[in-house]
DNA sequence: ACCGTGTTGTTTTTGTTGTAACAACATTTA
DNA sequence: TAAATGTTGTTACAACAAAAACAACACGGT
């Protein structure tokens, strides 16, 4: 039984998300808090069946979790966090970066179908990617970016938005902005639109255009996992783009 | 059938060690070859059953890796490989933090089994988690570093001695040093002490101490996976003491 | 009525999880 | 010294869960 409480669970969570199976993660947790153990010890310390220590020691070895001392019996001992989480990190971006090239690659010369895609809204879902998204978006902008959103959507983008912002025009409306507005950013205070009424204030709201071509529209989710929309779509882009110079008009400098 | 030659395997390996299943790299690298698709083409596309393209499109949506249009049918793109690993990544790396938070906190206090740990030696298995180790040591020297090599072995640790060069005492034994010697490290070179001679040259061979308590000696696979051992031992660590300063006599310094 | 879409089950497969049995060895006991 | 006991390391295999592969069907648009 892992003497730590409840972190137990979240952090075999966690190491299975860096590729240790169940076993994997229970046996290296355990061995952390002995400075050495033979595989019986380790059976009663993480709950593992003794037979299967051995085939997850092997595999822990492998992944230079564990070293082995070839006593009899033989001992084995953890090494120590930082390390073997490290070594275990290195690997997976390694394949991460790889991964990246290669299909970089691939991307750059896909086969455009007809029927341009530019036409279609595209939804994206959950609040992370959509902040994710955003970011993105910002980043990758040629010339102008003007975004409009309640406090919640917008403070997850001002790292990306200072960055941007000696490079090119920045317009900004929100209901209110705090701490420094950066350099190069006009920021236009106004009434709520309508989506700061509504309901939860928790919840990201707002519009982001680039480069005059493209919008993302983050809408609050009713009840369903947060959406935003993106489009390239001509309509799309000019109803938008309509309703923010409506919006516009009533705002002041700042 | 992705047009890709046999990166497709490869790729699709190093996508599932981000995390994704067969089928989710495999409708992702499909959807990454055109603008956009739909459900059907991509099963023509990936060769994923049609059946099963709906859920694996799901958990996509989820992870940020695809967005989806709600035309009818369905449409689906593929977001830039880029933003997609990047959001996989750094979800992982979250996790990789936490854990190391965490159970380095478990490890500070693991309770101290009596028959002290310090007299065992233990084994190191592979080549890359032999280098890593190395690393390690090095960079967590307290006063002083000893290390005795040949160049498959040495090469690999310049960066991490360089490091530290200037905060602690290093003496380094090879048989030649290629590029510049960092300043505050002494290098002696000699004629190849045993381990040099065997066969592959590619193989790293070499012994490092390190405050005069720790060693850890590679020494070269004879078949197997490579392994190197690490002690504390007094005996052990005394045997190896000898051992360098014997060559170390026959050595010149440069 | 027909076709393709989207959905819902069910079977097969794979890999992990869990149990049982056993040979090799060391230690104790007679 | 030899038998008895207990532990270690291995092997085989049953149980289970998740993913993969397949089959069937309701729905909407033509």
């Amino acid at each position: 039984m892992p003497t730590s409480p409840e972190y137990a669970r979240s952090v075999a969570e966690a190491l299975k998300t860096l590729g240790l199976t169940k076993y994997e993660a229970l046996v290296y947790v355990a061995l952390l808090q002995v400075t050495k153990a033979t595989a019986t010890e380790i059976h009663e310390l993480s709950g593992v069946p003794r037979a299967s220590v051995y085939p997850v020691l092997d595999r822990l070895l492998q992944k230079n979790m564990v070293t082995v001392s070839h006593t009899t019996p033989k001992r084995f001992s953890a090494t120590p966090p930082d390390n073997a989480i490290n070594t275990l990190l290195r690997e997976i971006e390694e394949k991460a970066t790889y991964a990246k090239d290669v299909l970089g690659e691939l991307w750059k010369d896909r086969t455009c179908i007809e029927g341009g895609d530019q036409e279609l809204i595209w939804n994206i879902l959950g609040d992370a990617n959509i902040t994710s998204r955003l970011r993105d978006l910002i980043y990758q902008a040629g010339n102008e970016i003007r975004i409009m959103g309640n406090w919640a959507l917008l403070k997850d983008l001002r790292e990306a938005l200072e960055e941007r912002a000696g490079e090119i025009r920045i317009d900004v409306i929100a209901e209110h902005w705090e701490g420094a507005v950066p350099e190069g950013v006009t920021v236009t205070t106004t009434v709520p639109p309508v989506w700061h009424e509504k309901g939860k204030m928790g919840e990201r709201a707002g519009m982001l255009f680039v480069d005059g071509t493209k919008v993302m529209v983050a809408m609050g989710s009713h009840g369903e996992a947060p959406t935003a929309l993106f489009s390239e779509a001509e309509g799309f882009v000019r109803f938008f783009s309509r309703y923010w110079d409506l919006i516009h008009g009533f705002g002041e400098k700042k």
